[in-house]
DNA sequence: GCGTATCCTGAACGATGGTTCAATATGCGC
DNA sequence: GCGCATATTGAACCATCGTTCAGGATACGC
């Protein structure tokens, strides 16, 4: 079997090789340093079958984006339903948000995005989708806690569009990681908002808030 | 004096319109599209020059970020001095966070700081100051606001941090017009923010709230 | 077994663009 | 006016990639 069904499953298994190569080398050395030879050595195939699969170095950043996006999503969609209330959902965002799971080197990702949303119409339309994905959900939570009590905003539409703002602006913090800015805090941070924008009563069981 | 004196004050004229043509450049292509010959054409000189007097195009885009900050800042704090209270103040910051005067066209600017200063150490520097900046002039007005009664947040350093971190997130959807986010939408989220973390009471006089 | 389509490689090509440099101009002290 | 220091230029240089390409290997239908 080794060398021949290796060799066998090799065409797709490839081509997803070098995509997780290229997420890996725009991680480390952002978009605008990340170059084909980079992404070849790190799939450990040859500059030449990068552009053979995705047509150019834009082409493999491309399909690095969209499945970046996918990724995220379905991992957090996943996990969020297995969460009972609404309190303890919106718990969980701010948590994940922070840097758990897939989340988790992924703002400095989102940085770069934005800078290239202003320029690459591909960036921008990949960032809004996330971004309009992310305001739905947290959209949804917000409204089941209005429904059964557990929220009251005095208006939902704003308060998610300034809790998701938040999010982003704490999210600068701790890319660069500011002095001072951790995990911890950001939840700490956005959940105090939270609960001031949706006046929760009900203290969040999940997570360990203690320290 | 034509001729002569023109050219006389030439060299440290000559200097200034490479950082403005520096910072024009970039405002329209960002940092990574920035080239040498464009800054060049923008500021009617040679390539020779801009090296000449920047040393390489590192250089005049340091050059650049710093001159930025600067501007910012001394158009900032000389129109900050000129309102009267804690809560007209605070009204001035919202206003030109959204884009009055020096801020205008700067956010796209901002995205590509943040982006750049994951890696790049000046850049992380000129942001971190800028940060900073804002933030202590933030405070002053808060605790401002605390000292005269104005306001009455639970924890001064902690709303800071959000109303903060706030604006940074507005200001993403701002420099990427995200469709419904507007420079009046900016402001009027941000003030119900600082409404709801400072418990203001008394209404804002400036500025023209309205329609 | 044979031919064809798909996969894959490594080397070579070519464009782009930062940097160097020799030559020239300009202002300025003497 | 003479020279020296500072500015300024434009062209040439050269490194760095993205992309192309001609050639092989491999799988697969017939």
């Amino acid at each position: 079997m080794t060398r021949a069904a290796l060799a066998a499953k090799a065409p797709e298994e490839r081509r997803e090789r070098i995509m997780l190569a290229t997420i890996a080398v725009v991680r480390e050395r952002g978009f605008a340093g990340t170059r084909v030879a980079d992404i070849a050595l790190e799939a450990g195939t040859s500059q030449g079958l990068v552009l053979y699969h995705f047509g150019s170095l834009a082409g493999a950043l491309a399909a690095c984006l969209t499945m970046l996006e996918d990724e995220f999503y379905d991992d957090f969609a996943q996990h969020l339903a297995a969460e009972n209330g609404p309190v303890e959902r919106l718990r969980f965002m701010a948590e994940l948000a922070a840097g758990r799971g897939a989340a988790v080197g992924n703002w400095g990702l989102w940085l770069e995005l934005w800078a290239r949303a202003l320029r690459d119409p591909d960036s921008r339309a990949v960032r809004e989708s996330q971004d309009r994905r992310w305001r739905t959900v947290l959209r949804r939570v917000v409204d089941e806690g209005v429904a059964d009590g557990s929220f009251s905003p005095s208006s939902a539409a704003k308060s998610v569009l300034r809790l998701a703002a938040l999010m982003d602006g704490l999210a600068v913090q701790l890319a660069l990681n500011e002095p001072g800015m951790t995990t911890r805090k950001f939840t700490e941070l956005w959940w105090d908002s939270a609960v001031l924008e949706l006046g929760i009563t009900e203290p969040a069981k999940r997570g360990k808030t203690p320290r």
